[in-house]
DNA sequence: CTCGTGACTCCCC
DNA sequence: AGGGGAGCCACGA
């Protein structure tokens, strides 16, 4: 199934933000991924716009989509403005288990889901 | 139909 | 080292 998520894929018959919206629940609990490896894992490296994008009609979806689990690639919380509160995001996180300073993550790395190391 | 804009990132001065 | 431009694609005005 991860392997029909990949655009290198030709038959794939989903849209882009489809093939997001698939990835980014695919995210573990207290796990974190960034909308630079979504694009990337997606076949567009330089789409991380997009991924931004479809987190914002994200509520749009009838399924649920985790998005607070998406950060840009310093593993900022630049997102959060759209969670309606200052706070929810990072709230979020923390329930999960990550920590967060100055909108920042705690030891990213360590958090770090990365499809295209995780979804071979 | 054209234009501007955006939860981003990379490359080049 | 840091600022500016380009690329990406969808969507609303």
């Amino acid at each position: 199934m991860s392997k029909n998520l990949r655009n290198q894929n030709a038959g794939s018959d989903m849209d882009f933000f489809t093939r997001v919206y698939q990835v980014v629940r695919m995210i573990p609990s207290g796990k974190v991924s960034t909308y630079g490896a979504i694009a990337r894992f997606l076949g567009s490296p330089q789409s991380a716009r997009m991924v931004g994008w479809a987190m914002n009609n994200s509520h749009t979806q009838k399924d649920y989509v985790p998005a607070h689990r998406v950060l840009n690639r310093n593993g900022m919380l630049t997102g959060k403005h759209h969670f309606g509160g200052s706070k929810v995001m990072e709230e979020l996180l923390e329930s999960e288990g990550i920590q967060i300073v100055d909108d920042s993550v705690v030891d990213f790395h360590a958090h770090l889901w990365d499809p295209n190391a995780e979804l071979i």
